[in-house]
Formats: structure tokens, sequence, C-alpha cells
DNA sequence: GCCAACGTTGGC
DNA sequence: GCCAACGTTGGC
């Protein structure tokens, strides 16, 4: 079981968006970056990920579940590139924000914070329980 | 709003 | 296939 992170901005697509959609979810598109797209492509059903506001709160908000695997992105005619969807699993209790992920010794390798302009990156399993440990989420969906 | 870092495009 | 020019992302 693989983990993830998904950046947006929270003026094109929030979180609150997101979690409006349910249990139905929605396509994670507009994605034009050949790195991210692969990271998309090997994306199982059921992984779970970051939702992270990137420019305005800059923290990870909340939890996403795969919910359906790579399909073409239907914003584009361009076959290039494809995406999943997602869907709101819960609430980060208390955000974590960039600084708090910097300030961590733990996870000075994430690459939230060595690669600033991925927008969909994967993240390491004891990165992904550390920052929900961080956000008071007791009992991490896995 | 600025700019650094990075990715992509296109000329050669 | 190299690399300069350009565009975009995203932190500050």
């Amino acid at each position: 079981m693989a983990y993830w992170l998904f950046k947006s901005e929270p003026d094109a697509w929030s979180w609150e968006q997101q979690k409006a959609k349910g249990e139905a979810g929605e396509e994670w598109d507009g994605i034009r970056n050949y790195q991210a797209r692969n990271n998309m492509r090997t994306m199982k059903l059921g992984e779970k990920g970051f939702f992270y506001h990137s420019n305005e709160g800059k923290a990870v908000v909340g939890i996403v579940e795969v919910c359906k695997e790579i399909h073409p992105d239907s914003t584009t005619e361009d076959e290039r590139w494809e995406c999943v969807d997602v869907k709101a699993v819960c609430d980060m209790p208390k955000p974590v924000t960039l600084p708090d992920a910097k300030a961590n010794p733990a996870l000075a390798n994430m690459v939230l914070v060595v690669n600033t302009r991925l927008s969909v990156q994967p993240v390491a399993e004891d990165e992904y329980l550390e920052i929900c440990r961080m956000g008071g989420l007791d009992n991490p969906p896995r």
C-alpha cells in the first residue's frame, strides 16, 4: 500500500469543495506534468493520500482515497494527460503546515520539503504516519 | 508581487 | 542531443 500527496491551490479546488463531493469523489484533473501523471498511473484503488493546500494555507488539511484508477483527463483532448479520481476520507484535526513539516527532522527527505514544485507526489509510510501524528489523527486510515 | 527552481519547447 | 529561451509553480 502506497501513500500520496495531492497539491491544490484552494482558489482552484479546495478541501471544502472536495468534501462537498462526498463518496462520489472527483477527477484530479488538470495535471500537465509527466512526473505527477506517472505517479497517478501507479496508484491503486483504495490507496490514501494527503490533500495539501498550496499558496494559501500551505498545509496538509485532509486525507483522500483513490476511488478510480488512471483514466483520460476529461478536461483535455490531449491523450497524454490522464488522472485518477479521489474522494475525501477525513479532516486533519490540526492542519500540518509546511513550516511544521520543514522543522521536523523526521521529514527532512519528504518530497514536499525537497521538491516544492511536484504537484502529485509519493509519501513514505513513516512520513505518512508522522504527518498524521502531528495533525492529531490517532487512527490514520491505511 | 517577486523570484528561484524546475519543466518544456524548439532551434541548431 | 544539447542548450537557450521561455513558461509555470509555489514559497516567501
